[in-house]
DNA sequence: ATTTAACTTTACGTAAACGTCAAGAAATAT
DNA sequence: ATATTTCTTGACGTTTACGTAAAGTTAAAT
């Protein structure tokens, strides 16, 4: 690697299918996220080229779904890690909704955490009932 | 309070519209989550009256939605709050299942606090940034 | 050069989770 | 007794988040 080439890893792209791959979802997600304006995958000729920056918004796409936000709402948290290329206006405001979302999501976990102890409660009761009605306590 | 009503607390009952103030959604969710079995308030002629039971399902429906989960999936765990009237069998598969629900939900909890510090430390840049263009630090 | 594979757009379909009338019955208030 | 409110059952509509099939385009392989 030379002093003129600039190429590293952050500059990798991915095809749409290696998207697919990486993030086990389909094409027709890929291209759903992009006209709802979460990702925004550079062109060569026709085809998507997707780049570091994509690939950082999907893993904040996943982790957004898998605690339950719509689509709409990450969206507008997306920006937050791309803040460099907006106006100051825009930025404060996504400050804004960055803290109630980080507010909410601590809120979330507390919640969770209390609904795990239920949860461990409600299935301790639950196995006390199975033994006592004789099951085998080797496949509990 | 005398020895011969058996009344309390647990006994008591309520309309839907009680119902959509005490837990804040429509009559039609309500209505909703009974056809897909998921509450079975009793009947005074044609109206609907929700029990302590229903109550509590109504809790950890929307506990489950919160974190995510589909209403089907939540069916299928409410059953463990209900064991009493159900076969051995039935209840160590609803067993099974809140052993992984449990497993599931404290791998969240996990990411959740993954996700809140580096949503932290986004946060923090974006501060960063923002202060250093200039903002008062006042409204942030 | 031509087959093949990967990709594209367009567009209709679907499941989940309700919203929103409409029309009638039942309970409550006056 | 009658008006009003609350509730009921349909039944069609809506939003979100994609699935899927069709028909054409581009890039890669042989």
């Amino acid at each position: 690697m030379n002093v003129i080439s600039t190429k590293n890893k952050e500059d990798k792209v991915n095809t749409i299918t290696e998207m697919c791959k990486l993030f086990q979802v389909s094409a027709r997600t890929l291209r759903f996220y992009e006209s709802k304006e979460l990702l925004f995958p550079i062109r060569r000729g026709q085809h998507r080229l997707f780049t570091k920056s994509d690939r950082g918004r999907m893993k904040l796409i996943m982790q957004g779904k898998r605690f339950g936000f719509s689509l709409e709402e990450i969206r507008q948290l997306l920006n937050l890690y791309n803040f460099g290329d907006h106006r100051t206006r825009q930025i404060k405001q996504t400050y804004q909704l960055g803290l109630k979302r980080l507010s909410s999501m601590e809120q979330q976990k507390k919640e969770l955490g209390l609904a795990i102890k239920d949860l461990k409660t409600q299935l301790q009761l639950c196995k006390d009932l199975l033994l006592k009605r004789g099951a085998d306590a080797q496949d509990l």
